[in-house]
Order: structure tokens, then C-alpha cells, then sequence
DNA sequence: AAGCAAGACAACCGCAGGTGT
DNA sequence: CACACCTGCGGTTGTCTTGCT
């Protein structure tokens, strides 16, 4: 169990990425996965660290990402998830399909606790929000941008309707909510929830802002010679689910069973 | 119009755990 | 069993944007 050494900065780039610097990532995993992001940046070209390449994948440009403002579900489940699971963001991301840990983290760091903290959620659920999302308009704008520049040259699979990992991702999201809700009718909420957020990302990608991905994309000849199996995988498009998500829903079901999951109470 | 404060978000850092040899 | 390597996670920071005065 040792620890990696730390990247070599020498030579490396740090802080934003380029769109040059992300088409040259999109394209490289576009045709070879990612199977190790130590030797990626090498092997395509980029002078940055394993590290820096799989954050911006995973945070940015992978294709089932969802971008926009968080609904108004979204915020109260990641609400009442953070109180029953903690600081547990990547559990709770896996709940919320198209979410990144990291996207969570932040909205939960620069207002859901604020509001929380401020003991007024209740009564800001509905005009905070509006605020809220006011303010978020513009740089969900130059996201939208930045992810155009990338879809330039790579579609996005987001709205693909047969490789969007929602329906994976989602399902673990309900099947977890469902066992929940054996135990607790206010997991039935939870289930609730969750199909709203169903139907909220439905809509959301196919809207203008989520133009219809080019299905042709994922089967063309560009990524006909890597293994679209491991690929779909790697994105969480597998029917059968991913690992990580299998693992959620174990570790949901094991907090059911030991009775921490009381604190679903909140669904 | 300019300056300032707060908000929002992308990115970095260090650590922990899993896996292969 | 020990070690090295790799990946993933959570905390934190830096920078840019927005709104207010």
C-alpha cells in the first residue's frame, strides 16, 4: 500500500486547461481509453500529470457530464444525502446522475450549507434558488462555451440516449431508493426524487443547450480500433452498471441493513 | 465608471486503498 | 509478505465573474 511519488513538475503545465489541451485529451481517450492515466499525458502529448488529465476528464469532458444549474431536487437530495452520508461526495454523486463529486462539492461549499447553516432553508428553497441560479447563468454560459469548443471535435454523448449513463447510473439510484424505501416509507420520497431527476435530465438533455449527440460519433471508424466495452465501462454506459455504482448500492443497502440509514428519515 | 466584496467554479494537493509483482 | 504503482477521494486554494456601493 505505497504511495505513488509525487508527478514530476518539471516541464509540466499547471492551472487551466487550454481547448487545444482538451481536444488533444478528448481524442487521445476518444481512441485509446484511458486504461492508465500515468502514461496518458505522455502518450498524448500533454505536458501535464496523470492526475491533472483524469480531474479534467472526469469533471469536465467526459461525455455523460451533466451541465447546467442543479434543480431544485437536486439541491434537496444532495441536502438531505449530505446529512445522512456526510462528506461522502463521490457517494453522493453517484446518486446524482451526471453530477461530479467535485461540482457537488462546491455547490454544497459556497451555498446549500450556507443556507443550511443560516437555518432559513426552508424559506430560501424557492428564492434562493432563483438567486442562485441568477448568478450561476453566466459561467454555466462559458461552460457550455468551453464544452462547444470540445464538441467541435468531439459530440457530446450526453444526450445519446442509448450511451447517456443516466439510465445506469439512475437505476442504481433508484433500486437503492426502493430498498430504502422498504425500510422506510421516506425512502419512497428519495425514489421520488430520483424520478424527478429522471425525467429533469431527460428534458435537460434534450434541450437546445444539449443539442442531440452524433450518435455516429461512438461508432464510427475513429473509435472502431479500442474496445468499446472497456470504454462504455470506463463512462459508466454499461448496462450492467458500473463497479463504483454496484459498490454504492452495496454500501447503501449495508447502511439500510445496520439501521444508519434511519437518517433517511429526512427523504 | 471604478473599486470592492462575495460568489462560483476549476484545479491542485495529499492521503488512503486496491492491485500486481 | 513487502513493496511499488495507480487510482480515487476529500479538503483546500486560486482565479474569474458578478453584484453592490
Amino acid at each position: 500500500m505505497g504511495r505513488a511519488p509525487c508527478c514530476e513538475k518539471e516541464g509540466l503545465r499547471r492551472g487551466a486547461w487550454s481547448p487545444e489541451e482538451d481536444q488533444r485529451l478528448v481524442a487521445y481517450i476518444r481512441q485509446h481509453g484511458h486504461p492508465n492515466w500515468r502514461a496518458l499525458p505522455r502518450q498524448a502529448g500533454l505536458l501535464r500529470c496523470g492526475k491533472s488529465c483524469r480531474l479534467r476528464w472526469i469533471n469536465y469532458l467526459r461525455p455523460d457530464i451533466r451541465r447546467g444549474n442543479f434543480t431544485a431536487d437536486e439541491e434537496d437530495l444532495i441536502v438531505r444525502l449530505h446529512q445522512s452520508l456526510g462528506n461522502r461526495w463521490s457517494a453522493i454523486a453517484a446518486q446524482l446522475p451526471g453530477r461530479t463529486d467535485n461540482e457537488i462539492k462546491n455547490v454544497w461549499h459556497t451555498h446549500l450549507k450556507k443556507r443550511l447553516e443560516d437555518g432559513r432553508e426552508a424559506a430560501a428553497a424557492g428564492a434562493g434558488r432563483q438567486k442562485q441560479k441568477a448568478c450561476k447563468s453566466k459561467p454555466a454560459a462559458k461552460r457550455a462555451a468551453v464544452a462547444a469548443d470540445v464538441d467541435s471535435e468531439q459530440p457530446s454523448t450526453a444526450a445519446s440516449p442509448g450511451l447517456s449513463s443516466s439510465g445506469v447510473t439512475f437505476s442504481t439510484a433508484t433500486e437503492s431508493a426502493a430498498a430504502a424505501s422498504s425500510a422506510d416509507n421516506a425512502a419512497t420520497s428519495a425514489a421520488s426524487h430520483a424520478d424527478q431527476l429522471a425525467k429533469d435530465k431527460e428534458e435537460s438533455f434534450s434541450s437546445a443547450e444539449f443539442p442531440p449527440i452524433d450518435e455516429s460519433f461512438w461508432s464510427s471508424a475513429n473509435v472502431m480500433d479500442m474496445d468499446l466495452g472497456a470504454m462504455d465501462e470506463e463512462l459508466g454506459l454499461t448496462s450492467s452498471s458500473s463497479t463504483r455504482d454496484e459498490d454504492m448500492e452495496f454500501w447503501f443497502k449495508m447502511l439500510l441493513e445496520s439501521g444508519d440509514m434511519s437518517d433517511l428519515s429526512v427523504f
